[in-house]
Order: structure tokens, then C-alpha cells, then sequence
RNA sequence: GUGACUGUAGCUCAAUCGGUCAGAGCACCGGACUGUGGCUCCGGGGGUUGCGGGUUCAAGUCCCGUCAGUCACCCCA
């Protein structure tokens, strides 16, 4: 359509508002019983914040210009630096483990698709000073209890797990230079979204023979922890990461998520300074991109803001999640409509009917009433299409009726203290 | 940024081979049902067919451009 919202922003009507306020609320309530906090930062940050962490690069898929002060600034394309910021310059004087949320608006310039706008809200969840696996399964476990919490099942989300220090250590078992793992690591990202064959030249032509490639393949089909124990379990390095994940998905099933999650090696994230275990959700159909990703980034905050603490987090945006719940029926939404509808049976009572809801109001209820006098049974009517649960009904002798538009139910109330008994 | 496909009222769609084809349903507003609603009936507002240009006697229907949308690639902080 010719004249609406900028390409990949978006109107939220009503409707709309009242879903994602849903789907925030639930991030919050479920990131707070896991004693998260939430916080917030600013929307516009210097530029030099995202070029130091990406490179010059990312300016391409960034909302950057130059401010009336000659500052070169970017809108937030991700609140992880802004977060390590913030830790950063109060390090020293905050309660470790720091567990922290946020639930920022970002934006990318980025030609929009499916389940990727320009704009969109994303819970940020991230947790600073523990570098045991447990405060990774702690993490999870917020992103899987979201998901559940909004009427998703394990055969509808499934969580992909990852260990890039496994990966790394698996690696340099099968012989890979450690220069070269990372390059290896792009492959293995790419590997379910393209021919196998491809994948296969790509390894060989870093220099990798054929035993290797075929084993790096094979660590991104179908693997258990006891297999590569059994394969691998020899090396050092393997079997120190192995006990660890041993012990992370032991946490997982402790804290009630374990039939979630998958290890999955395929999964790497783009991002270059995860440094431990990763992971993403998946809606279990493979309809939808990532529902969520995160994982460890032990050595972002030293890199950021020079303070060298182990930490790890999690992003989960609005969108895929969205298209998920509705694709399934089960997005929902807060309740928009008044808790009373005033009607009033003599036109010449409106005023009546005003005091009426000036006093419910007060007392902390929700009212409408219709603007002009009209009929009784069109003012039903218009509570009825309003959504409205109840009507109050000031008869032309003062009663007051309390009448359920679902039920047809009505009975004799009276106001006291703002509330209606 | 590259490529493919699509673009008719707020929504879902219709309009034979280009020729009164600019319509329907839903939604919205109003009226009737004469003073307790969600049914029914009647009526109304709303589109220069995304925009611009071209071909033609004639274009929503063909061609080009542009904007927007969808999908894939890129990227995914």
C-alpha cells in the first residue's frame, strides 16, 4: 500500500498491542522467577559501540547518522554491548552472579522476510560471573520455561545444544590446525543449508583429508555424549568438555527441561565470540528460523569493557515467536475491553450514569458508557460489541442492575466505596 | 545489496479473448424491530484498481519504470 508504516517497521493496532503486550508480560514473569532483573539502556548509541565489537562492516545493517552534534550514532541493532556497559563500568560494585533482562526494541537496516523485520522487541537475558556449566543450564532453562509458559510443548520447540569448546577439542583430535577451526566452524554452520557435497569440497579445500572430513560429518549427524565418549573419550581435552555437558544436561533434567533439548553439534551460531556452549530453539516442524540463540561469551566483556568476567545470555526476538504462537492458536492477548459498561434506561439519567462511573473509576474499575443518549438496547449493544463483561443498568427508579452480556444473568447491586456490591 | 513472484475498498476476494466490471461478503456507520443486547430486514460511507509513463479507438486486464509485499541468497549482532 502506498503510505503506511516505513518497510519493516510496524502499526500495532489494539490487536495487535494487546498480543505483544501478552508476549512481553510472559517474558518478564518468567525471566523474574528465575530472579532475573530487568534493566534498560539507551536506543541511541555512539556508532564506535557496534564497530568495535563487529567491524566497520556492520554499519551496512545498521540505522546510523550523524546527530546535530556531528556524533555518529546508531539506533540498536543488539543490546549485548550496551549490557556489557553497563557491567563493565560497575563491575566491581554489583552482586555477582549478575542476572540481568531487558526487553529492548532494536533495529537493523535490513531488507525485510519472513520473521525478520526492520524493528522488532527481543528479551535479552544474560548472566555474569559463573563460568560452570550450571549457570548455562540456568540459562536455558529461562528460554525453554518461556516457551512452555506460552503453551508450547516439547514436540512443538526443541532446543539445540552445542559446545564450541567440544567442537574445538574434537577438532584438534581429528588433526585440524586450531587457525583453521574457525573456517571449519562456517562450514558446519552452513552444512544444513546446503548440499552435503558442497560442504565436503569446502572442508577439503582447507587443506583437510578425507578421513577428517568424513568425521567432522559425522559429528554433525546424530550424536550422544556416549558416543563420542566411545570415539573420542581418549583425548584429554574431549573428555574434560564431555564431563562437563555430562554434568549440563544432568542441571537441565534437575531443573525439569531436559526433555527439551537435543544435543546438536551442527549448531555453531554466527556470532564469533561465543566461546563455550551454544544453543538455539527451533519450532519442531523446522517452519520457522530461530525462535531464540544464545550462549557463553566468556571473553566479550573483557574485549568490551575490559573486565574479565565469564558471562553468557540469550536473545529471544518477537517476531518468530509470533508467527509461531498464531501459526499454532495460541497467541493470545490482554484483555482490552472496560470491566463495566454504565447504561441507563432514560436518556435524561446520563448524567447519573456519569457519576456512576466517575465513582467505579476511582475505586479502580475500567468504564465506558455511551457518549450520547440513546435507546437501552442500543447501548447494550454497543457494550456487547465493545467486548465488555458487564453491564450496570440505572434504572429509571435508581436501582442498579448488574447484568453479565454472556450469561443474560442480572441481579440488584449497590455502590459502596467505588465497587459495586 | 542480488534474484524470482505478487500488488483491486479496513479484511477476504470477483470482474469472459484488453471493451459500462469497478462488484460481493465481512467489518464500520445509520434506520426498522418503540425503551435490556448479540438474530433478521433496510440503507449509507469507503477504491482515480500501489504510483508514474507507454501501447491501443479502448487497460484493473498488455509493456516499461518505480514503490511496496512475499520468498530465496547475503547476513543474522
Amino acid at each position: 500500500m502506498a503510505k503506511g508504516a516505513l518497510p519493516g517497521f510496524r502499526d500495532f493496532y489494539p490487536q495487535e498491542l494487546a498480543e505483544r503486550a501478552y508476549l512481553l508480560r510472559t517474558w518478564r514473569d518468567v525471566a523474574r522467577r528465575f530472579a532475573f532483573v530487568e534493566y534498560d539502556g539507551p536506543p541511541l548509541e555512539p556508532l564506535e559501540l557496534y564497530t568495535r565489537k563487529s567491524g566497520e562492516e556492520i554499519v551496512g545493517q545498521l540505522y546510523n547518522f550523524v546527530d546535530k552534534g556531528g556524533r555518529e550514532v546508531a539506533l540498536r541493532p543488539e543490546m549485548t554491548p550496551t549490557f556489557a556497559r553497563m557491567v563493565a563500568d560497575k563491575a566491581n560494585a554489583l552482586r555477582k552472579p549478575v542476572r540481568w533482562f531487558s526487553v529492548p526494541q532494536l533495529f537493523r537496516y535490513e531488507r525485510q522476510q519472513k520473521g525478520r523485520l526492520r524493528e522488532h522487541f527481543q528479551l535479552n537475558v544474560d548472566l555474569v560471573g559463573e563460568s560452570d556449566v550450571t549457570a548455562d543450564a540456568e540459562l536455558l532453562a529461562v528460554a525453554v520455561e518461556i516457551v512452555r509458559a506460552l503453551g508450547l510443548t516439547q514436540n512443538d520447540v526443541r532446543a539445540r545444544v552445542s559446545d564450541r569448546r567440544l567442537l574445538r577439542a574434537l577438532l584438534g583430535a581429528l588433526g585440524v590446525p586450531e587457525g583453521q577451526a574457525p573456517a571449519v566452524f562456517g562450514v558446519i554452520d552452513k552444512i544444513e543449508r546446503q548440499p552435503l557435497e558442497i560442504s565436503r569440497e569446502k572442508l577439503a579445500a582447507l587443506g583437510l583429508g578425507q578421513a577428517a572430513v568424513d568425521a567432522i560429518v559425522g559429528l554433525t549427524g546424530r550424536v550422544s555424549l556416549e558416543r563420542l565418549r566411545a570415539d573420542y573419550g581418549t583425548v584429554p581435552d574431549v573428555a574434560e568438555r564431555l564431563a562437563d555437558l555430562e554434568r549440563y544436561f544432568g542441571y537441565l533434567r534437575a531443573l525439569g527441561v531436559g526433555e527439551w533439548v537435543d544435543l546438536d553439534l551442527k549448531i555453531v551460531r554466527g556470532l564469533a565470540y561465543y566461546t563455550g556452549i551454544v544453543f538455539e530453539l527451533f519450532d519442531a516442524h523446522g517452519e520457522f528460523r530461530a525462535i531464540c540463540g544464545g550462549g557463553r561469551y566468556d571473553t566479550l566483556l573483557e574485549s568490551l569493557g575490559g573486565v574479565d568476567l565469564p558471562a553468557l545470555g540469550f536473545g529471544m526476538g518477537d517476531v518468530v515467536l509470533g508467527e509461531l504462537l498464531r501459526k499454532r492458536g495460541l497467541m493470545h492477548a490482554e484483555r482490552s475491553a472496560a470491566d463495566y459498561w454504565v447504561a441507563y434506561s432514560d436518556p435524561a439519567q446520563l448524567g447519573q450514569a456519569m457519576e456512576l462511573a466517575g465513582a467505579l473509576r476511582r475505586g479502580g474499575a475500567s468504564v465506558e458508557y455511551a457518549l450520547k443518549a440513546q435507546q437501552l438496547g442500543r447501548q447494550l449493544k454497543a457494550a456487547a460489541a465493545a467486548g465488555v463483561p458487564e453491564a450496570v443498568i440505572v434504572r429509571e427508579d435508581h436501582a442498579l442492575i448488574l447484568k453479565s452480556l454472556a450469561s443474560g444473568e442480572e441481579r440488584t447491586v449497590r455502590l459502596r466505596e467505588g465497587r459495586l456490591v
